[in-house]
DNA sequence: CTGAAAGCGCTTACAG
DNA sequence: CTGAAAGCGCTTACAG
């Protein structure tokens, strides 16, 4: 796999590597003589020359290149992400580099490093818990970095993020609405801030009505298990009841478990799920969901990268896009 | 975002940079002492230095980076192989770049041109329609190639694939042992070879058995519409039939179909579906389906490519896994 | 045990 | 209008 390099261009159209460089890239500045171009494009179209970006990379410091972290990419929710950010990214001349850190900070670092080291121009990331640090360190390097669906309670960081607070307070009041004895919130026991704001915008509500409000919190690994267990506690039919599920997995966890006791949507209990994902519409009743607006967040995280990218500024601003309720037939 | 170099731990350290270099790899042949080891490490730390892979690459002329090509990224299917080709490719020392070319050849050829700039080593591709041109342009650069899933009629290319005919062989005959009135195929109006083996396999059964079947072929594009358009035709529910869905996308499409149509399953039909995705679990009934061994091929399709990587050879083989049927309730 | 030097494939300021 | 040359950050054969 011996590949044609701009030398053999200008050996075989007898011209220097320069004049080739700048007809291959068409600068405007100076002039090559109509016939020297035309010599060494079809030089260039027989040999089958490939640019080797790699050179231009090392000579020019930057990479075109971005990398784009992910909590888990077996997500519907960050696969759709990742392919609306290849596609923007694409628009702007950059090539993407994934990598998925299954929440795990320790595979979060290598990625970050891995991404360095391959001189990525700039990383569109969803950091975990306890990525601080490789974030920090990112940071102290200058290196142009954009959040996305998350965010750091102890840096500040551009991004694009959700109104998860007030979606969760919207949901709450909807319900709150509806007469319900009881709700039931389905979260996880975590630290991440996008999440807890979910809770909190719901428990704010809640405090205010005085009405009950039971709380399922599982960890993110075993999602499944530890949502069927705990319904299975905590999930009184006897009352009038509506169960909030505060993300995609939790979700599909809660209407496994529903399907799978013959429970009915809404007869027996209601519902509001997060995120839009196929297998809510396999479901016998049409899901209520909260649907992020995934391609705008997408385009607004690499428009903000490329931004950084070309003037860095290290308070850059977090832009919020609105959830948007989308009502089905998930609640009483 | 001025990063350190090479240069700079061997001004600081009071040595060449060939010798930073032979301590940073830790090659044996040399020997270097103790103490500028020792030396050299620190200042490394001291500043921060994150080695330039581009750099490396340039010199080396090889990249560790392969490249994937999908046929669609949000699909479930590929965006799990994607996933443990990343888990996989990373432990050989590869970093990979991920496309989603949407089905659309001239996006596929467009990847490959960028992959090919970006100097991989290697790429696995899912082939397109249409994509043979930019294929046979990757062979003659005697680019290393594996396909996945997917495998070209007119080209021979090493990859893995399934069993995509003897097992929808084993499907038609366990449903014809069911003694339906009629089956129908739900597959794909394409020219792609591992489909129609699909459709072939149940074709050749079923000629042989002489019973009636239907076939619902659809676009690649419209699957949800063009499914539920047909079945309304063609499903009859006064005859005891069967419904083969032979791909995921197709599989939900029909399942959706029969939850809005309110058609229990499998009282008033049955079916069988194609590869696992989490919606199945979200029907009502226990979806029966064909599992393909997605890290098992994943793992395999990276170690092609690496043999391809370190001995170029034209006519690798092809390596066939065997899916299971994975019998659940959708059956009567 | 260590260093000077060439070279990977590009780009670009400078000179002619 | 065109070319010689330096340099991006590395690796490595060779010399000492």
């Amino acid at each position: 796999m011996k590949r044609a390099s701009i030398k053999d261009i200008a050996r075989i159209a007898g011209v220097s590597v320069a004049t080739v460089s700048y007809v291959l890239n068409r600068k405007e500045g100076s002039r090559i003589s109509e016939a020297t171009q035309k010599k060494i494009l079809e030089v260039a179209e027989n040999i089958n020359y490939t640019p080797n970006k790699i050179a231009k990379s090392l000579k020019m410091s930057k990479s075109k290149l971005i990398g784009l972290i992910v909590a888990d990419i077996s997500n519907d929710f960050y696969s759709n992400i990742a392919r609306s950010i290849e596609d923007e990214a694409m628009k702007l001349g950059y090539t993407l580099l994934i990598g998925s850190c299954d929440e795990n900070p320790e595979k979060f670092k290598k990625l970050t490093e891995l991404f360095s080291e391959q001189q990525v121009d700039g990383m569109i990331v969803a950091p975990v818990v306890d990525s601080d640090d490789a974030i920090n360190k990112l940071i102290r390097e200058e290196y142009p970095i954009v959040t996305i669906d998350r965010y750091l309670k102890n840096i500040n960081l551009p991004g694009v993020m959700i109104n998860n607070f007030e979606v969760s307070q919207y949901i709450c009041d909807y319900l709150l609405k509806k007469n319900f004895n009881e709700l039931i919130y389905v979260g996880y026991d975590t630290e991440l801030p996008h999440l807890l704001d979910r809770q909190h915008g719901f428990d704010e509500r809640i405090e205010k009505s005085g009405i009950a409000v039971k709380r399922i919190l599982t960890g993110i690994h075993n999602i499944t298990e530890e949502v069927h267990k705990q319904l299975k506690n905590k999930l009184d039919l006897s009352k009038k009841t509506a169960i909030y599920f505060s993300s995609n997995k939790l979700g599909i966890a809660g209407l496994r478990y529903l399907i799978d006791n013959d429970i009915k949507v809404p007869e027996d209990v209601s519902l509001v799920a997060f995120d839009e994902t196929e297998a809510y519409y396999l479901f016998p009743t049409e899901v209520s969901f909260v649907q992020q607006p995934l391609a705008e967040m997408a385009r607004e995280s690499v428009k903000l990268l490329d931004q950084q990218i070309n003037h860095y500024n290290p308070d850059g601003k977090r832009v919020t896009f609105q959830a948007k309720f989308m009502q089905r037939n998930s609640v009483e």
